[in-house]
DNA sequence: CAAACGGTTGAACAACTATTCAACTGTTAG
DNA sequence: CTAACAGTTGAATAGTTGTTCAACCGTTTG
């Protein structure tokens, strides 16, 4: 009996009409990498820290300093998350002197919040 | 000296093109509420078994049996995720008999995944 | 040069989350 | 009715992740 449940997963009865319909959903899926980039990436506005930072130098470029104070946070926690957004090619930086100023770095990720923005709204 | 420390966060000096800035992000932060409900629409996106799901289905509505195949997993893992995509409103499903089939709630994910697509692929 | 500041980093801890497991519901077929 | 199946669920576990803390690096200023 248990050893039954442990064959799982398993097509429902066999029945052909289902084993189409998994065929037609696994040639929609992306290769492996790609879905992995792609969970990463949402993985990384997952998070509303980060979330905050990004609409903050949405506004115009920002030094870590800034954005802390603006979050009410620590540098440290903000640097740490300026990181994973740097990591995924979010954000930009240059340094000046003694600060580092942040922005956006793409074009496309404004699009994708908005449209986001736009679904939450209904 | 530790003390300081304790301070934070702060202004970069208490400089006047600062709060400039600081004013300015500000201004471009949405609501509280938007910003989680936001962060947490992402957050459903960031992981790549409900990203397999949601792509699974966007070829046609599947029943969870298909669905534990197609991605290999158990049922009760699937529909453990299923049942996030469900409260989130990323997925419908209707019930037919013994099956439970799953489709796409929105055409907007799809829109948001497509463009993230292009984004990941520079 | 030394002190102060902006920023980064690694380790540690707490909070969260995905999968497993076992038990359960509801539906259908024998 | 009963057995088998599709699906759901709660608790437990293992892995991940965000923040804190302390120490550190590089630049600037006195």
């Amino acid at each position: 009996m248990k050893d039954f449940d442990k064959t799982e997963p398993a097509t429902c009865e066999g029945d052909e009409l289902h084993t189409d319909s998994i065929e037609r959903g696994r040639e929609n899926m992306p290769p492996e990498a790609e879905l992995y980039e792609l969970s990463d990436f949402f993985k990384v506005l997952g998070d509303s820290t980060r979330m905050r930072i990004l609409f903050a130098i949405d506004g115009g470029p920002l030094c870590v300093c800034d954005i802390a104070e603006l979050l009410g946070m620590t540098k440290s926690a903000v640097s740490h998350q300026l990181k994973i957004l740097r990591q995924n090619d979010l954000v930009t930086y240059r340094r000046a002197g003694k600060n580092a100023f942040y922005e956006l770095a793409d074009e496309h990720v404004r699009d994708i919040i908005e449209k986001a923005l736009e679904h939450i709204r209904e």
